[in-house]
DNA sequence: AATTTTGTTAACAAAATATTTAACGTTTTT
DNA sequence: AAAAACGTTAAATATTTTGTTAACAAAATT
């Protein structure tokens, strides 16, 4: 049975894990991420596909909050749903693989964020040029406007870019130009 | 002075802006960035530099929220203090380039990301490598440990592609491989 | 030197967000 | 068919965050 070494022993490995984890949902706070949603991701990072009561368990707080949890997981595409044979109850489990991590959760911002931004730069485009075609407007409004269109457009190229970005994140071209290096000496 | 045609001309400029701030706000969100944090921002990023007074009439809020307000923008990277003579008062300008918005911005977030998961990391191993080479230890811990150890260690190459991420945006490298295009058909 | 001006800190109030408990609906087991 | 198990939704409660007003400290002007 467990004797006072065993237990200190066991302690350590939890201390361990836990300082991992601590900082892994530091560091997705840092990217809007609430802490209790990346304390769950960290947590799963340790283990393999976990049940809602399973997480509970470990996390020390309500299956609803678990719930909840694991959807906004879902949402940004690092946990996934899966089938573990045996039980009714469902399982989920984290994307363990970092590069996997980076590519799912940042292409899904800048995609949002390009599709945002250039919707709204598109609106507010068609409203600045009813105002520069409009002859009505005074002349020093209409410069105003103009300038204000142009700053706008200016701006496209980056969204554009940021989707370029994207698309060779998902097809792992950015792998060929920036490569991931086995372990530096 | 101002007749009918102007009034309605002003409210479509101010109109059209607010709908660029507004998803500007929006996207920064997604990033971590509080929504009246993005709103000043994006507010900004239609001005010359401003001060602090002028921010506060523009957003209609407390000179202490904008005082704050951009000190997390200049921690952020994306707001500088500038130096307009005559005025006693303090100015600032936002960066209005994206591209250089996003090597500021995400550069700060990736550095962090690495030294703070690489410290954690180390720390962690220390604490397993203890555990491992004690002769006390039962066999079945010391093996835990070391498929835990190796899970810490086999995230390290992301951390340093992170960091060369980093380098390659920060000497501009990135465009060469991803280049900005002026604009699409 | 006294008074303004400017920015920040501190204390407080308000609002937003997270979390829990309880209730519900659905599915599965017996 | 009844009971149990499971996940989610809803309502209530806590907690955290955000923003304001007021006091303060530093600097500059008069």
């Amino acid at each position: 049975m467990s004797n006072q070494h065993e237990d200190q022993a066991r302690a350590s490995i939890e201390n361990a894990k836990s300082l991992v984890i601590d900082s892994i949902a530091e560091t997705m706070d840092l990217y809007g991420v609430t802490r209790s949603a990346g304390n769950l991701y960290g947590t799963m990072y340790f283990e393999e596909d976990m049940t809602l009561d399973e997480m509970r368990e470990k996390l020390g707080m309500s299956k609803p909050s678990m719930s909840t949890g694991v959807k906004k997981l879902q949402d940004y595409n690092i946990v996934k749903q899966t089938f573990r044979k045996g039980t009714r109850r469902q399982t989920f489990v984290a994307e363990k693989d970092f590069f996997q991590f980076f590519a799912n959760f940042f292409s899904k911002m800048w995609i949002r964020e390009a599709k945002i931004n250039l919707g709204a730069i598109h609106k507010a485009q068609q409203e600045l040029n009813e105002l520069i075609e409009d002859p009505e407007v005074d002349e020093v409004l209409k410069n105003e406007a103009v300038l204000i269109d142009r700053q706008m457009e200016a701006s496209k190229p980056y969204y554009h870019w940021l989707q370029k970005l994207v698309s060779s994140i998902e097809s792992g071209e950015i792998f060929d130009v920036l490569p991931i290096e086995d372990e530096e000496k």
